[in-house]
DNA sequence: TCTGGGGTCCTAGGACCC
DNA sequence: TCTGGGGTCCTAGGACCC
């Protein structure tokens, strides 16, 4: 089963003002909830059934959605309350199972297997839908299938507020007769290839030749012909996993040509970024730097490091090295980020003949010590003095720290 | 006042090894 | 006498998701 809730973002601030004296519903009205224009993030994050009536397309720019539909009410996001939402759509989700793969803040994926007979599972997913609504005061869409993929492209059909079943007699009728491009994992890239083939729908994916998308595609060609044919072995994976790599990026508010300008901001991003991967109790062997320039193109170099480890000193100087090695003078940048990878929980370290081991432990003696005063006072309690000029740039959202 | 930020996975090419 | 074949590791970039 597929759970997904509708229009989350722009239902949860609706239901949060509403709990705080707002007169209006934005459900009710032409509203998104989006990025802040004057930070150039001026994007849409969730719209509103009649912002989406206008023609309004989530991650479009806000300037786009107010040419297509005047008046329009933007509000900014909030993540704190939404991870709340999402956290009691979560314990109402395990009274039917433990088995719940949070797929984001807003969709899961549940394993339903113990209800034997379609019948009771269809059950199962109106009374969620009903639930959620009368106890939460928000709406889901559920997708009742058996795999994932189909519960999920199931809970896609009709929205909001509805259950969909997309079971093995039930694809040729409901499924294939979808536009390809509506199929999990076929983006603006591979969807105008596909109609180049006289593919248009995923009924007409479904019946391709496997070979001539795989020779094609490669792996992904493989996938999205078995996708197409309704077909997915993946589990719900329920279990909470280490992430495999954490980053930190901020657009900047304009471009900056400077040099030292980027580096203070490359050390306030690597500082938050070495600080979550300190609170996972995790060491990184790889560093990335990443730039896009005003024209939006993006470059990143990485090193992987002889030793992992998860000191701001360490990896500030290989991101250092990273950026000086790839700015070329005088380009405008519009974006930087950090970001670590190859991650390892710290037990399982192993500690290299030439290390520092005198230096380390100073080093990691001070990362820990400012942990815990931002734990206790907060992240911007504390900072290091060379990204002072930075830290205004970079917000912690205290989500992330759960 | 035009285009976010957080991720995961895959691929191609080069370096290097035997 | 003008150049194999198999493999691993690393890096840069791309595609996709919400």
């Amino acid at each position: 089963m597929h759970v997904d809730v509708n229009n989350a973002f722009l239902s949860w601030t609706a239901i949060d003002m509403l709990k705080n004296g707002s007169k209006i519903d934005i459900r009710e009205i032409p509203a998104v909830i989006g990025g802040d224009e004057s930070k150039r993030s001026g994007i849409v994050l969730a719209k509103s059934m009649k912002a989406k009536e206008c023609g309004v397309k989530t991650a479009e720019t806000i300037y786009q959605a107010r040419m297509k539909c005047p008046g329009l009410r933007v509000f900014p996001s909030n993540f704190k309350i939404y991870r709340q939402y999402s956290n009691q759509l979560y314990q109402l989700l395990l009274e039917y199972t433990d088995k719940i793969e949070r797929f984001s803040i807003d969709e899961c994926f549940l394993d339903m297997t113990h209800y034997l007979m379609n019948d009771t599972l269809l059950n199962k997913g109106k009374e969620i839908n009903r639930r959620v609504k009368e106890e939460l005061g928000f709406t889901v869409n559920v997708g009742v299938a058996h795999n994932k993929l189909l519960a999920k492209m199931a809970s896609d059909f009709t929205k909001p507020d509805r259950v969909h079943t997309l079971f093995e007699n039930e694809i040729q009728n409901k499924m294939w007769t979808l536009p390809v491009s509506e199929l999990f994992m076929l983006g603006k890239r591979t969807v105008p290839k596909l109609h180049n083939m006289q593919i248009k729908t995923i009924g007409d994916l479904a019946k391709t030749n496997k070979r001539i998308l795989q020779d094609k595609f490669g792996k992904h060609g493989v996938m999205m012909w078995e996708y197409a044919n309704g077909i997915d072995n993946s589990e719900v994976k329920y279990e909470k996993e280490k992430p495999k790599g954490i980053g930190n990026s901020v657009t900047l508010p304009e471009d900056i040509s400077n040099i030292d300008k980027l580096e203070e901001i490359l050390s306030a991003l690597t500082e938050q970024v070495t600080y979550r991967l300190r609170k996972q109790n995790m060491l990184a062997r790889v560093v990335n730097v990443q730039l896009r320039n005003k024209d939006f193109v993006d470059t990143s170099h990485q090193r992987k490091l002889s030793n992992a480890t998860a000191s701001t000193k360490e990896i500030l100087e290989v991101a250092k090295e990273l950026l000086e090695q790839m700015y070329r003078k005088g380009t405008r940048i519009r974006l930087v980020g950090v970001r670590v990878d190859d991650l390892t929980d710290k037990e399982e370290m192993q500690i290299s003949l030439f290390s520092n081991e005198e230096k380390n432990e100073k080093q990691e003696k001070l990362d820990k010590t400012i942990d815990a005063l931002k734990e206790k006072y907060g992240y911007h309690f504390i900072t290091r003095a060379g990204n002072m000029g930075a830290e205004g740039y970079i917000q912690f959202r205290k989500e992330d720290e759960k």
